[in-house]
DNA sequence: ATATTTTACTTAACGGTGTAAAGTTAATTA
DNA sequence: TAATTAACTTTACACCGTTAAGTAAAATAT
């Protein structure tokens, strides 16, 4: 029993291994140049090793596409005590901008990349983190509307919408689409967006304007 | 004289095939797939061919993705003469949205794969058509600002939100995220969405709800 | 008219990629 | 003690982008 376990326990403590190597090379060196081989080379194992732990490269990115769901959640997860929904949803644009920022090669491969997405639609992955990250936000929105705010609009399409303008900020950076933008606006983009889509919030309902 | 200038003719020739067979390839099978060695395949040259007429394949792609912006900026023509200023900001949003998804592969070239921008760096490129296009949603908010709507805002920041909203659609749906939406809205979403944005762009401004 | 150079292209090769099949060695089970 | 299983490696396939060296024909120079 307890050699089989040990058995167990090593096997899950290599997988962890390889994971946490193609995670390192990943945050250092990006996805292109994080192959199998490179990661092998790194722990010492020969490359089809890995093969015996994640069933193709797509599969390894998946579970650290899926590690990167559990880190936003944990920036959302901050939030959760800010009681007001409309506060909530300029702090939950803020925290998402800054994850993207602080967590870039991530962020890529969450929203971006095409790797974990393939790995999604072959084995039906669960997607949990992914759907409680979205449902956060919607659930943010119905509260505003519940409260009054974006009266008369769908909370599901408000709250993709939402998403958008976020995501369109932080892609648009990490894929470094930005060279249009004078020098000045360049410096610190993402900040000025982000207090932007806050300011568009805030012009939205129009009793709120001073 | 005659025979060198058909020469040049010839030469020009075969680097506008080399392009047309690598747009074909791309459209058909996206970005991966198209390879130097598939492209030479087709024109039944050999791959190190190809190279006497492109640098690498970045280069090969920086050329489709100024044929895309070209592209856009035809979309675009077709809304100047929308003499009203916020009628043509919904007109570009709709029209941006309309481009992504009638070039799927085309959007994704110019604003989030990677490789045509590599090019860019290498060679300071002429960006122009790129300028042009973002110079056309920049001049039209400058235009709304001057005829009192968005009070207040900087028109550049303004003009990289709106852009980021519709970007964050387009490549959202081109890089397959929405799952994460009921069935029910993720059918035309782009458009549910571009409907949302548009109304929100009618929210901001206090006096036009009705 | 012959020799040299240039042009346009190809062959071969380097170093890299993901991945599958077959082989090996040691531990476990029968 | 023999058969089986587990864990891992070696080898190999079919790709990829790209470079260096080679070739044959055309253009130019002598």
């Amino acid at each position: 029993m307890t050699i089989s376990t040990r058995k167990e326990r090593q096997k899950e403590e290599l997988r962890a291994k390889i994971l946490q190597t193609a995670k390192e090379l990943f945050i250092e060196h990006g996805f292109e140049q994080t192959s199998i081989r490179n990661i092998a080379e790194r722990i010492e194992y020969s490359p089809t090793t890995i093969y015996l732990y994640f069933k193709d490269k797509d599969d390894i990115f998946h579970a650290l596409h899926l590690e990167g769901f559990i880190l936003l959640n944990q920036y959302f997860r901050a939030l959760e005590h800010v009681s007001d929904p409309f506060e909530r949803l300029k702090a939950i644009s803020k925290s998402y901008i800054n994850f993207a920022v602080e967590n870039g090669e991530f962020y890529d491969l969450m929203f971006i990349n095409r790797s974990p997405i393939n790995s999604i639609n072959k084995e039906d992955a669960k997607w949990e983190e992914g759907k409680r990250a979205f449902g956060f936000l919607t659930g943010t929105i119905t509260e505003c509307i519940e409260k009054g705010y974006f009266k008369g609009m769908n909370s599901e399409v408000l709250a993709f919408t939402v998403w958008s303008m976020v995501h369109g900020v932080c892609s648009l950076e990490i894929r470094n689409r930005c060279d249009v933008i004078s020098e000045e606006n360049r410096q610190d983009l993402s900040d000025k967006a982000c207090a932007m889509i806050i300011e568009i919030f805030e012009r939205m309902h129009p009793k709120a304007i001073q």
